[in-house]
DNA sequence: TTGCGTTGTGCCATAGTCGATACAACGCTG
DNA sequence: CAGCGTTGTATCGACTATGGCACAACGCAA
């Protein structure tokens, strides 16, 4: 079952939301510095894309100086609010595009433990603090790859000096070496597979190749559990 | 400028997507047992239930197990894979909605040193490795707060050690703590607060609070640049 | 004054989504 | 055989999003 997630992103404000339509919209504005050749560049309308401003002007504030008449006919360029605006945008799709494309490990397991949004679930790999929604004790688990770091045993922090609250002692059973990026798979306590993502450098550096030891830690703030239904 | 991100998942497959709504519907199918009542306890059209459970099916395969007549009229339940797909959406869907609320640090900087998508920016705060887009040199590098760790400088893995290729030393100035996640502010180089989210729990144990020396390390794989207009 | 290209506004047409309704087919039950 | 509640299918209408078009207002330039 091959399915890829996909996401839309929306900076929302007032009830209404900037999406991306309205992004390229302003950038186009931006590009062609007036709102009429930025609708036809888009292959939009020139009267929606008009009244689509002032609509997100309602909830952003100050988007578009708009001018009419004079040299040329007038014109119109973007705020630095509504730069900012693109920029944040940019900044939180990729973030998102981040997440779409790493790929996770996701373990089943049961909470045994709570506090608050905080869990210990007990998994077959072993015991795993994530956060974790109220009222669920069948859960699974998934770690980002992103999110997991790899240590020589040597070097690899105490459990009591660091704020990484999961941390598993295994072994290296794969090294998927791309052009920079790698993805290595660890071996945790029986013959789990933990997809780790780090950088080549990062791989000769620790001279990581198949039956290394190695320590993996990662945040329970970084690892989310939800809930699973029970079989 | 205070605007929330959002953002709708979806998961995609030859060409159509199962959103939200189509989500809502077969689980609505899970707990009713049949497509009638599901669409009926959800307040949409049955016609127009039937058609896109057909179209969902087209991409996905098998998903409702569906059969009319017999005794009580007849009825529907899921198949193992639409379970399945559920599943996954819902997983796919907690990760978006944990980088949608994390906050994060935005520096901006200019790469000076590039290796694939991988590259090494000048930032305020020193030097970063980060993921980057192509073709561009003014970037904004985000951090997300659930992926930065805190150290005790004495326990800090050595550079050599470790695949967190970004490692700062600093000094808390703040600890926002919550019942029982915690955003401690970590002055890096100058005085830049770097946002690390933890468990208080972590708090404690490495007795965190204003003036604590601490070594903050994240990994480059996991922060994100983007490119930014030149100003 | 005329011309020009822009912004601003209103109205209509079109396409897509979705609920409402109607009806046939199905297969068990009584 | 009749009754029942389901699935399957077609058709209609409401609503929304969006493009097409028309026309006024604007302000500078020639």
């Amino acid at each position: 079952m091959d399915v890829s997630p996909d996401f839309d992103v929306q900076l929302g404000r007032d009830g209404i939301a900037l999406t991306v339509r309205d992004r390229e919209l302003l950038a186009a504005i931006d590009e062609a510095g007036s709102l009429n050749a930025a609708a036809d560049s888009l292959g939009r309308s020139y009267a929606h894309a008009q009244r689509r401003v002032v609509e997100l002007e309602d909830a952003f504030g100050s988007l578009v100086d708009r001018s009419r008449g004079g040299g040329g006919g007038g014109g119109s360029e973007l705020t630095d609010r509504a730069r900012e605006l693109l920029a944040t945008f940019d900044r939180v799709r990729a973030e998102f595009a981040g997440v779409a494309e790493a790929d996770e490990t996701v373990l089943t397991g049961r909470v045994v433990e709570r506090d608050g949004e905080l869990a210990t679930v007990e998994t077959e790999a072993g015991r795993i603090r994530a956060v974790t929604p109220p009222d669920c004790t069948a859960v699974v688990v998934t770690i980002r790859a992103d999110a997991v770091t790899l240590n020589r045993p040597a070097d690899a922090p105490e459990p009591g000096g660091t704020s990484a609250r999961n941390r598993f002692e295994g072994e290296v059973v794969g090294v998927d070496r791309g052009e920079t990026l790698a993805r290595v798979s660890v071996a945790v306590d029986p013959d789990l597979p933990l997809a780790a993502l780090v950088t080549v450098e990062s791989v000769e550096r620790l001279g990581l190749a198949a039956g290394t030891p190695v320590v993996a830690t990662f945040k329970a703030t970084a690892t989310r559990a939800v809930a699973r239904a029970e079989s």
